[in-house]
RNA sequence: GCCGAGGUAGCUCAGUGGUAGAGCACCGGUCUGAAAAACCGGGUGUCGACAGUUCGAUCCUGUCCCUCGGCA
């Protein structure tokens, strides 16, 4: 296989400049983006998401001239979820055998789906979570936890009690096969980052640089995610919608509602988006085999994806 | 200037004559179809300063400094 078509991954923290670079790399050498994000799917709120500004043509979602994938599709009641991620990114990649992909994005559980492969599970069954989710409200989450220790107790023994989306997810598996997660589950999904398939570039800059970038971003984007929210709600969706849980829109909708100040709904916003990519650092701190670049240290996005290039070729 | 209230963690504040806690922030971590999710762990401190009383003071006493009200 053609080393120069492997894909490249560019990751890093929220605000790091991701989307920037990927474009610089696709100017140089072609290519298509496919955008790692779990919140960039939804249409409506592409500013408040720092999606990249583009158009549909074609049927593609294009930043300028580039096709970038996976954004600015899905409607706000919908739910996206790491399979979907995977399996679409798959049929866009072999769509176009012989081309070159570029992932670029944060969601790290989603790259982690998508080169590791999937287990072959049941999707979500949402009623049955809205049954479990219901239960666990009336009698707690301790007694769910101890429903699946009865059913499964090495999934229990691993996810604390608290952790009901966990333990939701392992009484569910159950529930839909008879079996437990732990038979279920192969553990390919936990590897390292494929070193033969893949070429993972993480974006680091030192924190008080990053915070510097996330608190520029949101006194940039807060005026037009209040707008945003605004239309969403008046279209007719409601505050609690999928797409409308992504991080800031509560605060956004807060402030509409006159219950927030716009400087406590920024600062508030401003923290969540810290404690996020400081998630997003330990997640990605996993991966022993990514290049780190320290953007500070570049000119701008061309000469980091220059660097890239030379990278790879090596 | 006088009177009153107060100075304890990054912030808001609780507390005790035996060198301190909470919430949030912050730091570290977990992660298999919700992941911008849901969690787990950690106190990071000259208790305003200086003296005095005491075996021992963050706490009691005095002086000073600072902040906020009220009166001038």
């Amino acid at each position: 296989m053609d080393k120069n078509n492997l894909p490249l991954i560019i990751a890093g923290p929220t605000a790091s400049g991701k989307t920037d670079v990927a474009l610089a790399l696709a100017a140089l050498c072609g290519g298509e983006i496919i955008s790692v994000d779990s919140r960039q799917v939804y249409k409506l709120i592409n500013v408040g998401t720092a999606a990249p500004k583009g158009v549909w043509k074609d049927g593609f979602y294009k930043v300028g001239g580039v096709k970038y994938h996976l954004v600015d599709f899905l409607d706000l009641n919908e739910t996206f979820d790491v399979s979907r991620f995977s399996a679409t990114a798959g049929k866009i990649v072999s769509s176009n055998p012989g081309g070159k992909f570029i992932f670029a994005g944060g969601t790290g559980m989603y790259m982690q789906g998508y080169f590791c492969g999937m287990d072959d599970l049941p999707p979500a069954d949402k009623a049955l979570r809205a049954e479990l989710a219901l239960l666990a409200e009336q009698k707690g989450r301790a007694y769910l936890h101890s429903l699946l220790a009865s059913v499964d107790a090495a999934s229990a023994a691993a996810i604390p009690p608290g952790n009901i989306h966990r333990v939701i997810r392992a009484l569910e598996l159950y529930k839909l096969t008879g079996k437990p997660a732990s038979v279920l589950r192969t553990g390919k999904f936990c590897a390292e980052l494929p070193r033969e398939k893949v070429f993972a570039v993480y974006l680091d800059w030192e924190k008080p640089e990053l915070e510097k970038r996330i608190l520029k971003r949101t006194e940039l984007i807060f005026d037009p995610m209040v707008k945003e929210a605004e239309l969403a709600l008046k279209l007719g969706y409601a505050e609690d919608c999928p797409g409308l849980k992504s991080l800031g829109y509560r605060e956004a909708l807060s402030y509409l509602k006159g219950d927030l100040s716009k400087e406590k709904a920024m600062e508030r916003i401003t923290v969540l988006t810290r404690q996020y990519a400081k998630r997003q650092r330990t997640w990605f701190r996993r991966y022993e085999n990514m290049k780190i670049i320290n953007p500070a240290l570049y000119k701008n996005e061309t000469e980091i994806a220059e660097e890239i290039l030379l990278w790879k070729e090596r």
